[in-house]
DNA sequence: ACCTGAACACCGTTCAAGT
DNA sequence: ACCTGAACACCGTTCAAGT
């Protein structure tokens, strides 16, 4: 039960260390609080393990799990001790996002390859959501403007750049792959939370069987008034999300590319 | 208080009654409960207050404030009752997406114009979502299949299909299509919720003061670390939305019309 | 067939009080 | 400076009991 502050630093953080201080106490990877001095005092509990400690809870145990109390408990310390930390549950879905949106990375722009490169990025931003589930489901309301969030855009909007698109379309491309990836895997990770959990058998089983159901309700509609839904019932059931995603970045990046100013 | 089961059709539902009945118990505008034979005894609270009544304080105090004791203090009779007629919060909040996809209006194919009539389902799609600004966030697990979701699917592949496309991309580009046009209202709506509330000045001001909160924040970044971002603050604060979302379809409906099979 | 009050097991957040 | 228990005002849902 104390063993859940470790673990967050698979992915793609190695090798790029303290890249995100200094900008704001939103940092990771430090135990720094909000003053510059350091911590005295017997350690007390800190900003990263608070935030780590609700990425862990999220990851194994969903969305709905993550409560103040819950989370608390499974630091070890009183409910009431978090909103000293991070002010309120707000706030720290604030620093969670961010945290998580810092171990997507980025590569240098090279404008021979830009739409290789703005797809790899969607990619990437789609890997990011399946690896956390609730990603998407939190990010809604939210603008993320943490540092890890900023850096993430000014990345992207380089690569924009370079590849010579006016800056008016790419700020609103950028913006329009942001929310047309969160848009498509809302639909893939809003159904089955926590994916993490005990030991779910790998649920292609799972999955094969719902899309089943599916086919079988749709192919069962009446053809007179549904024609086309009973046709396509396999389509529909059996679409593969891998071939949606590429076709969606496919032609996005296409329609970006007429707005390139030949040089 | 009991003034809050009227007023829910004005958008488009007059002058095609009765079109969603028959198909399943979750139909709109006739009093049937599950049974063929009509209730006798007095009333009871019908599916279609409970529905609307729903919507009604969706859209005017924000999905925050939609809970079932709430709700049933709104319809006059006890939070325990609302249980007997729709099961769960969840079977409530189905019937209501259900209800609010039937706003919308598909016309009938015109392969000439299938590029435009697509468009124009998706500006329904977005104009549906601005009305009721909670509607992305509850769709998000939920797989839409109601009776209203079923004819709405049916009558875009239908335009789709009839342009042409070959099926697998029809229902790829489907998917697609609802998914991006999500995306993109999640963010249009997710900040601002319950816009009806009291008499909030008609916000323009309020959303041009934060725009530019945002702009002033983003233009004070260390340019050194920022140069787009910085220099871009003025783009991304004050983007134009609607003109971003015909970007959007714009280069989505294009991307299908590589799809066409010419005939 | 329909509706109810009361209860269960939760929430986020605040606050006086402790060290 | 940090942490706490207890309380406030809520949740969704169940269930025995009423008519």
């Amino acid at each position: 039960m104390a063993e859940s502050t470790a673990r967050r630093l698979e992915p793609d953080m190695s090798g790029t260390p303290g890249q995100n201080a200094e900008l704001s106490e939103t940092s990771w990877g430090r135990s720094s609080s909000r003053s510059a001095k350091p911590s005295r005092r017997r350690e007390s509990i800190s900003h990263t393990a608070i935030v780590n400690g609700a990425i862990d809870v999220l990851d194994r145990e969903g969305l709905d799990a993550l409560s103040m109390r819950h989370l608390a408990e499974v630091l070890g310390i009183g409910a009431a001790s978090l909103y000293w930390h991070v002010g309120s549950k707000d706030g720290l879905l604030d620093l969670v996002l961010d945290q998580v949106v810092g171990e997507t990375k980025i590569p240098e722009p090279d404008p021979d390859r830009w739409q290789d490169q703005l797809k790899d990025v969607a990619r990437a931003q789609r890997a990011m959501s399946l690896r956390h589930p609730w990603f998407v489901r939190v990010t809604l309301g939210r603008i993320p403007i943490g540092p890890n969030s900023l850096r993430h855009s000014e990345h992207v909007l380089a690569i924009l750049r370079a590849a010579g698109i006016p800056s008016h379309v790419a700020v609103q491309g950028y913006l329009l792959l942001v929310s047309a990836v969160n848009g498509f895997t809302i639909d893939e990770t809003g159904v089955e939370d926590s994916p993490n959990v005990i030991d779910l058998p790998r649920d292609g089983e799972t999955r094969q069987h719902s899309a089943e159901m599916a086919r079988d309700y749709l192919a069962a509609l009446p053809p007179s008034q549904f024609p086309n839904m009973t046709s396509l019932a396999d389509e529909f059931a059996l679409a593969d999300t891998d071939e949606r995603f590429e076709l969606l970045i496919d032609t996005f990046v296409a329609g970006l590319a007429r707005h390139v100013t030949k040089s």
